[in-house]
DNA sequence: TCTGGGGTCCTTAATCTA
DNA sequence: TCTGTAGATTAAGGACCC
């Protein structure tokens, strides 16, 4: 396809088909052709984290509601995520890639972004090196990827995106304009529900059409910052840089009740869950954070978060709980049924220290007593008699 | 229709600081 | 020293992505 392959740089995008769900066919021959959900079971509350091609066909894709999925297709087979199982495809997937080019940069669990620019003279050109990277892929895991190959992350994405599933794009940097032109405007990155309204009141549908709207009629309605990203990816212009490492920012962990809970006892140990699965976390990867964000979501989906800064970082499940329970007590919440929640930890210090020893045998006996006392005065918040169980809670978990 | 979980980044408003 | 202001920082919410 591509004529020049004698530009600067050619950046490939790597994305697996189906990610999930094509797991779950390869693990089980008998899911194989048949249209299979991973995500929520039906009857509960959740969403379709990814549907087979087969189920695709029946209107059912990620992030849709999964009684909304039930309803268009009720003899699908429907799976919880295996997420050890994922990760160890993964791990596969980005072993190979390490054996075309050290330049890769993971963009989720089946995405990657890889720097080929050079690799012609050992591999040949783009497109017999994208072959390559789809035949490695296949016969290390057995799944199927689609790889897109251009001058930028911009075009490398969408060149995956226009040949899935189990595809090949290459588009050369004299073929971007013309790649790009027929496009709808939602193809682009960042452009989600919000900005999407704003593109119809315009009547802005195609890339083609996008570029000739001024900027400054664009920074009118979308501000600086998307106006200008907007404007650039309409051109097609976009970083052409891979990232090796990348440091993460946050870790956190949330939780959505089959029904809404009232009952802080509960609330209070779900989140002490939470917080020892964000500390486990934390200390697995060596991050203490200064800075612990409580989320919370009520009835009617009305979602809040509070944050506390802390005079030192901390990796200890016990301080993150504390700390969210009494953003949760006092952070000016409103007294109605919790539908979510969850605690996150972020702020990282350069060579941060956890704090030692700040928890011993007698401390921690306190500190719990203390926290059993706190929860005595939530019995205002909520009302009488919604206490019941929560003065017998284990302390260790 | 009824909306998970784990992230990142941007905008806005309030607050701090020079 | 006081005051007004501009820029930096922070917190919260929202949009978006996979």
């Amino acid at each position: 396809m591509a004529q020049s392959h004698q530009q600067a740089r050619w950046i490939a995008h790597v994305d697996l088909d189906a990610f999930f769900t094509s797991c779950e066919q390869r693990d089980h021959p008998d899911y194989r052709g048949r249209p299979v959900v991973v995500g929520a079971l039906p009857g509960h509350r959740g969403v379709v984290a990814a549907a087979s091609y087969e189920v695709r066909r029946f209107g059912v894709h990620s992030a849709m509601p999964i009684s909304e999925a039930y309803r268009r297709c009720p003899d699908a087979v429907y799976l919880r995520p295996d997420m050890e199982k994922y990760r160890r495809a993964s791990r596969q997937i980005f072993r190979v890639l390490e054996t075309m080019t050290p330049v890769v940069e993971a963009a989720s669990i089946d995405e990657a972004y890889l720097d080929i620019s050079g690799l012609d003279k050992l591999v040949g050109p783009p497109h017999k090196i994208g072959t390559e990277i789809r035949q490695r892929i296949l016969s290390a895991t057995g799944l199927t990827a689609s790889v897109g190959i251009g001058p930028n992350r911009l075009i490398a994405k969408l060149g995956s995106e226009s040949c899935k599933p189990d595809g090949l794009a290459v588009v050369s940097t004299d073929q971007v304009l013309d790649f790009l032109a027929p496009m709808p405007v939602s193809n682009l990155r960042g452009l989600g529900r919000q900005t999407q309204k704003i593109f119809d009141r315009l009547g802005i549908e195609t890339v083609a059409q996008l570029r000739t709207l001024p900027l400054a009629v664009l920074e009118q309605h979308l501000g600086q910052r998307a106006a200008a990203s907007f404007h650039d990816q309409a051109f097609g212009r976009a970083s052409d840089t891979v990232v090796t490492e990348r440091q993460r920012k946050s870790i956190s962990k949330e939780h959505t009740f089959e029904t809404d809970v009232r009952d802080p006892a509960i609330l209070h140990d779900v989140l002490r869950e939470l917080a020892a699965d964000v500390a486990r976390t934390a200390r697995r990867e060596g991050l203490a954070g200064t800075g612990v964000t409580l989320k919370i979501r009520f009835e009617g989906f009305e979602t809040h978060t509070r944050r506390q800064r802390l005079a030192s970082p901390t990796d200890d499940e016990r301080v993150m709980l504390k700390t969210a329970w009494t953003l949760f007590l006092h952070g000016d919440l409103p007294h109605k049924p919790v539908r979510l929640i969850g605690v996150g930890i972020s702020g990282w210090e350069d060579e941060a220290q956890p704090q030692a020893d700040l928890f011993d045998q007698p401390e921690r006996r306190r500190q719990d007593k203390q926290l059993l006392n706190t929860i005595d005065s939530v019995t205002e918040r909520f009302g009488k008699g919604m206490l019941q169980v929560g003065l017998s809670r284990k302390t260790d978990k």
